[in-house]
DNA sequence: CTAATTGGTTGACACTATCAACCGATTAGG
DNA sequence: CCTAATCGGTTGATAGTGTCAACCAATTAG
């Protein structure tokens, strides 16, 4: 029976945590969606940094990934540069008004963190990240080799 | 910092979870979204029960649920029935149907949820479904504007 | 040079969450 | 009893999100 349990707690955790940083966000006046703030701290950590960099890190679709940056665009949160080397891409980068923005958020987000690990010690945090971890790449595993060609399985 | 990395965590997780759900569903030819199946499981784990119910044990609008609901009415795998003692409420119940679809759906989720647990000890996943319940319920407290109830972790 | 690949864009669609308005049944207060 | 408030459920509207497919232009490979 636990895994029902599981799903479900997964479930209920994700968005009690969604509901959380929205809250904070409305609170702070941010008027961003929990997407566009998690595609801002992709740029962040890894600045400059192109789109596809970006959907990978956070994966999620490129189509998805487009959307949400012209939405900061057009708010100039982030700008874009051509990429150096390769006229197809473009350079990423936050603007003054989005770095300070993004430390708005990281103000909301501490207060909510430290809401929801309330009772909890560092160990168990660390413990909660492994184990998510571990289970991100054990899911992925599997659900990355459809698309790839068969890895040639050729009668030898 | 660690704040960063846990809300990408639990994204990524809970992505990753669900696209794995899906695939086993579809994998099994089972027609149906894992909201829908979210929603049977909360049924079969009351049976029999109101509408009302499952909002509150799976922490989703009551609107949602109408929806969801209409879907299994119509596709013949729950049946409604007059509350015997209150005219605005009507219990709910799987029907023969529903049931045996149910446990395809637990073939899906143990194998998913074998896939997922590679690697992982039992007490690993005693642990991470502990640390969710604590933070489910460390976010739900403040969001109800509540005086926090004690958290009831009895890891059953 | 042509063909395939890659970074990015656009369109379409499904699923999910959330809010507000509403209906009929029930309950509470006078 | 009658009215008002409440409650279970339904409906509509809107937004956020995920996914797929088609496409363009730049790049690379053969």
């Amino acid at each position: 029976m636990s895994e029902t349990t599981f799903g479900e707690s997964l479930h209920q955790l994700m968005h009690a945590y969604k509901r959380a940083l929205r809250q904070a966000y409305a609170d702070a006046e941010l008027d961003l969606t929990v997407s566009h703030i998690r595609t801002l701290k992709a740029i962040r950590g890894q600045m400059p940094c192109t789109a596809q960099a970006i959907a990978q890190r956070t994966q999620r679709d490129k189509a998805q990934i487009t959307r949400l940056l012209r939405d900061l665009l057009d708010a100039n949160i982030i700008v874009k540069a051509p990429h150096p080397e390769d006229g197809r891409s473009q350079m990423l980068s936050l603007t003054g008004h989005g770095r300070s923005l993004l430390e708005s958020v990281d103000a909301c987000e501490r207060e909510a963190h430290e809401r929801l690990s309330n009772g909890m010690t560092q160990a168990d945090l660390d413990a909660f990240l492994r184990l998510s971890r571990l289970m991100i790449s054990n899911l992925k595993s599997r659900e990355s080799r459809c698309p790839t060609p068969p890895p040639d399985l050729t009668p030898s």
